[in-house]
DNA sequence: CGGACAAGCTGA
DNA sequence: CAGCTTGTCCGG
């Protein structure tokens, strides 16, 4: 009679942690494999887990109960164990990073291998990034990703991250054009698994790959590849560390590298005539001369685009109205009579953003019922534009209906950019919120803003990866480093300066960050004290600022301590500080 | 997470 | 002290 076989089970149940061990019944004694996804009795219910350990001695003393049933294929046994080292350096729990790594519905068996090209590299820089094994490949906006991509399959099964669907599906149609073997994840998690070349958004950095050949990051400088729930793993990371243990080349590419790429590989810029026809035109319009006042938001350089034939997308980072108001009798700005934070006017009535009280719209200091508007939002703009071009304008934000109406001239937040995919000119309104925002990442955010524009503006054709549209920038500060880089099409000043100050500042990547807030949150920083080298500061009400010396060390720290009970988020490289 | 069970509160 | 709420513990 043959021992009974005993696996260890990681339930997929959000607060629990912890394995447990069951007996595999006979009928399945053969089938059962790492990874496998099984349903479980635990504590009274049926609940489904990820086999994480096949032929264990379980601890004595505990009676064990069979499997429920084994349900299907899961994630393989190089990311189970790349989800544990994603527990420990993003502060959560394995079971969160599995369940992206597992199959939408469940898999019984994986199909054959489809056959699949080879192409060849398009060009020599691509030759050379694939070639790796850690290339950050600097390309214009202009440029057509799905060469990169090419290149990758060229080695074999790729992995390719995109920050979009559209992205997805636009490499997905190159690469099947050219005969390779494509599964889109996650809907063709199996096929992928069987062995493909696997392209997805964010969540395809935990799909499994059949004999992996090569990782690349499109665009890795976009924040779309950064989990905003806890844990906020990012997908540059994970796919350099899935990389670094397969043993294959990871290529990054991006029009602006974050300091966090150029910081793991070697920089590969496009030749220097590439570059130059792949940003587009720049027109800076100086708003230091000019009266804001008069001209408002709209430079004659402005009125005359508009004014034109050609389509523009005007981009203002501020929704609503009116977001500052000051009377127009006595110059006194509207405050909230509850908690004093300036009001801002959605609608008709006065809103304040911090309490949330409304009301009517009269001036507190002197009774007068006349504001001026001192900081108009995207609403207020789209009435003013339509009276100045004489035709209708669509404002589009983050919230507003898929497929709206495209008018000549569009107005909207920095949305507009990700919905509407060609433009011939681009127009921020007020680039200085950008460049000036008060956040310690605010340059390259403003030049990865830039960079997507410049895409709108692009024509990628049978002509080449050349832009040809224009880029329109309203702005106090011409000279600014991050204007001065899309003008010259030479980014690499932005890099430069942005990492003496991130040294001098202990910003990362020279240190590393987590953003501990919720109800929990304050018991939690009380048991983390501070290990060698690790600091923690109250940066706002509830919200609490962990650095340390780097990536290594912060992880350590935020998971030596145990968790105290209540809701606490952890979010380790916070884009936002 | 969610069931089990214990400790605490209330009303007769 | 039954009947109910609230809290803590633990699962194989």
């Amino acid at each position: 009679m043959p021992s009974p076989l005993v696996v260890r089970v990681l339930p997929d149940v959000p607060a629990i942690d912890k394995t447990f061990d069951y007996l595999v019944p006979d009928a399945v004694r053969d089938q059962v494999r790492v990874g496998d996804m099984v349903r479980i009795a635990l504590h009274g219910r049926r609940v489904g887990g990820w086999v994480m350990a096949v032929g264990v001695e379980p601890p004595a003393g505990v009676v064990l109960h069979p499997l429920v049933k084994r349900s299907g294929l899961g994630p393989t046994a190089d990311l189970l164990e790349l989800a544990e080292w994603g527990a420990w350096r993003w502060a959560g729990r394995p079971a969160s990073f599995l369940k992206t790594a597992s199959p939408e519905r469940m898999v019984a068996a994986l199909p054959l291998p489809p056959p699949s090209a080879r192409p060849a590299p398009s060009h020599d820089l691509l030759a050379r990034a694939v070639a790796g094994p850690r290339s950050v490949l600097r390309l214009p906006p202009a440029t057509n990703l799905v060469h990169v991509a090419l290149a990758a399959a060229g080695c074999g099964n790729a992995l390719v991250l995109c920050p979009s669907q559209a992205l997805v599906r636009r490499v997905a149609h190159g690469l099947t054009r050219a005969g390779v073997a494509v599964a889109v994840h996650p809907q063709d998690w199996a096929r992928g698994a069987a062995g493909a070349t696997v392209v997805g958004t964010r969540a395809a950095a935990w799909a499994p790959v059949g004999d992996l050949a090569a990782v690349v990051v499109l665009d890795e400088h976009d924040e779309g590849h950064q989990q905003e729930q806890a844990p906020t793993w990012h997908a540059r990371d994970v796919a350099v560390e899935r990389a670094a243990r397969a043993g294959v080349p990871c290529v990054l590419t991006s029009a602006c590298p974050s300091l966090e790429a150029l910081a793991w590989g070697t920089l590969l810029p496009a030749d220097r005539r590439r570059e130059r026809a792949g940003w587009p035109v720049v027109e800076v319009v100086d708003r230091r001369r000019g009266d804001p006042r008069s001209e408002g938001l709209y430079s004659d350089a402005l009125v005359r685009v508009l004014r034109s034939d050609q389509r523009v997308l005007c981009v203002l980072n501020r929704t609503g109205r009116a977001r500052l108001l000051a009377c127009t009798a006595c110059g006194e700005l509207a405050r909230c009579d509850a908690c004093a934070a300036a009001v801002e006017q959605p609608e008709s009535e006065l809103h304040c953003r911090r309490c949330g009280a409304a009301r009517p719209p009269i001036c507190l200091s002197c009774g007068a019922a006349r504001f001026r508007n001192a900081r108009v939002g995207v609403t207020r703009v789209r009435e003013e534009l339509e009276a100045l071009v004489g035709e209708p304008v669509t404002e589009l934000t983050a919230r507003s209906e898929a497929g709206a109406p495209a008018t000549r001239v569009v107005v909207g937040t920095e949305a507009v950019l990700q919905r509407i995919d060609r433009a011939d000119v681009v127009a921020f309104l007020d680039l200085d919120q950008e460049l000036l925002a008060p956040r310690y990442r605010a340059s390259e955010q403003a030049l990865a803003l830039l960079a997507r524009a410049a895409r709108v503006v692009a024509a990628s054709g049978p002509a080449g990866d050349r832009a040809s549209g224009r880029l329109l920038l309203q702005t106090r500060s011409p000279d600014h480093e991050v204007v001065q880089a899309v003008v010259r099409a030479d980014v690499s000043g932005v890099s430069n300066a942005e990492r003496g100050r991130r040294e001098l500042l202990r910003f990362p990547p020279f240190t590393a960050l987590a953003e501990v807030s919720g109800a929990a949150a304050a018991a939690y920083v009380e048991v983390l004290g501070t290990p060698e080298g690790v600091e923690v500061v109250a940066s706002a009400e509830g919200h609490w600022l962990v650095r340390a010396p780097d990536q290594a060390s912060l992880s350590n720290a935020l998971g030596s301590v145990r968790r105290p009970p209540g809701r606490l988020r952890i979010e380790v490289d916070p884009l936002r500080v």
